[in-house]
DNA sequence: TTGAGAAAACTTGCATACACTCAAACCATC
DNA sequence: GATGGTTTGAGTGTATGCAAGTTTTCTCAA
């Protein structure tokens, strides 16, 4: 499955995944069997084998007869999400402090470094972002748990489509470095326990100021759109 | 997707799903496209549909131009599976202990008193093993976070083919049993850190028991059956 | 104008046909 | 007898056509 010879499906769902993320497909936005085939030059077949497995990775929703949608997060929905990847991101933290090489550890380090230099220069906020993706990744993937870290990014890759929001949030980044800051201690002290709830709250945290910045911006009721926040037809 | 109009594909994905719990379907066993299409009467369009999305939630394992195969876990794998169900087992329980309504905590009761007079009375293992499944699957959904329930319940789903084996491990019962006690003391007593740990401990202890009988009963090499361990070609 | 109901246009679900891949059996060669 | 290429058959990946269901448009009466 993730292998190199690329069958014309994964082609498909890996494109559609990318647009997802990149925005150019937002929350709510329909996904048409046909349109999709013509402009990606195959037939139906593969398109529906990769809104299907899409479907499955709860990136997009999927109703009998009925167009596939790309999956949109009410406000109940998106708190339990976080509250369980706060849960999950604590459990692996929990087991990463005892496991993690030294090598991760001073990769760890590094990458918070870059992050608190981008800080004080005022650096590109999507790189601070990419930055504090990669943070919580080598930090999860710390715990040498394949099982857990892939329940992790697979729960992680929900909100993603959500998460560009976050970055313009006012004094949300020097927040997001203090906490991390604490994180990397904890670690480094070989409190697990310590580790665990530092990220749990902060993930919470992170979650709470995602909603409320997305309950400030929102047009009128239900529907918002990561671009600008503006609702249009895709393709 | 969860709809009374069931499409053929959902037809078939939940019929293989259910042979694959039943045994009938063992880890290890083939797919064929062709020969699950004529036997359910379908075409391979749906019976594609169904392997694929079964893939995704990783009951089945698939590679382009190979056949879909039962998913196998080496012992390492099922180690890292019960690990981390462990851990979301533990997080969710953890929330439950301040959310559980009266009425879902007397029910975790009811079944565990079930539980406790079938050991008495030396009932039936296979209603045991289920009065189990119940009380896990109760304990989780009391966080009521559907995230982390769903994400809780898929990691168990995969190692469910396997749970077979356990009923029968001598002592087993009563240790089991013992477990849930605690758990129970702890939920009641409102100690989310320690109902956190009991069934922390207690998972990780139901799957090393289990790993355990595995290496015991298998056959010479890797492969091996939960039909009484013979191994042979489905259908 | 507005709403219900019917018809048209469109989209999905499924069947079938074909192309391509892979692996095992086969055969010639050393 | 081992070895390496070739063939053949089974099986998956994709295209296409059609039927059934859904959404949109249109019509007409209130």
């Amino acid at each position: 499955m993730t292998d190199r010879d690329l069958t014309q499906a994964d082609t498909v769902r890996l494109a559609i995944e990318r647009e997802i993320f990149g925005g150019q497909l937002a929350p709510g936005d329909a996904l048409e069997e046909g349109r999709l085939a013509s402009r990606f030059g195959v037939s139906r077949t593969p398109v529906r084998e990769a809104i299907t497995q899409l479907a499955q990775a709860g990136l997009i929703t999927k109703r009998a007869h009925k167009r596939a949608v790309v999956a949109q997060l009410n406000p109940g929905t998106m708190l339990e999400l976080f509250e369980a990847l706060a849960e999950l991101e604590g459990a692996a933290v929990f087991l990463s402090t005892s496991r993690m090489s030294e090598a991760e550890k001073r990769e760890l380090k590094d990458i918070h470094g870059a992050a608190a230099k981008n800080l004080r220069s005022d650096g590109d906020p999507n790189e601070y972002a990419d930055l504090g993706f990669a943070f919580h990744q080598r930090l999860v993937r710390g715990c040498h748990n394949t099982a857990l870290i892939d329940t992790t990014e697979w729960l992680a890759l929900r909100v993603l489509p959500y998460r560009r929001f976050q970055v313009v949030a006012p004094g949300r980044l020097q927040r997001n470095q203090t906490d991390h800051d604490a994180i990397i201690s904890a670690i480094f002290a070989g409190d697990a326990e310590a580790a665990r709830e530092e990220i749990r709250r902060h993930t919470l945290e992170q979650g709470d100021a995602l909603m409320r910045f997305i309950a400030l911006n929102k047009t009128s009721h239900a529907d918002f759109h990561p671009n600008g926040l503006i609702k249009e037809q895709p393709l």
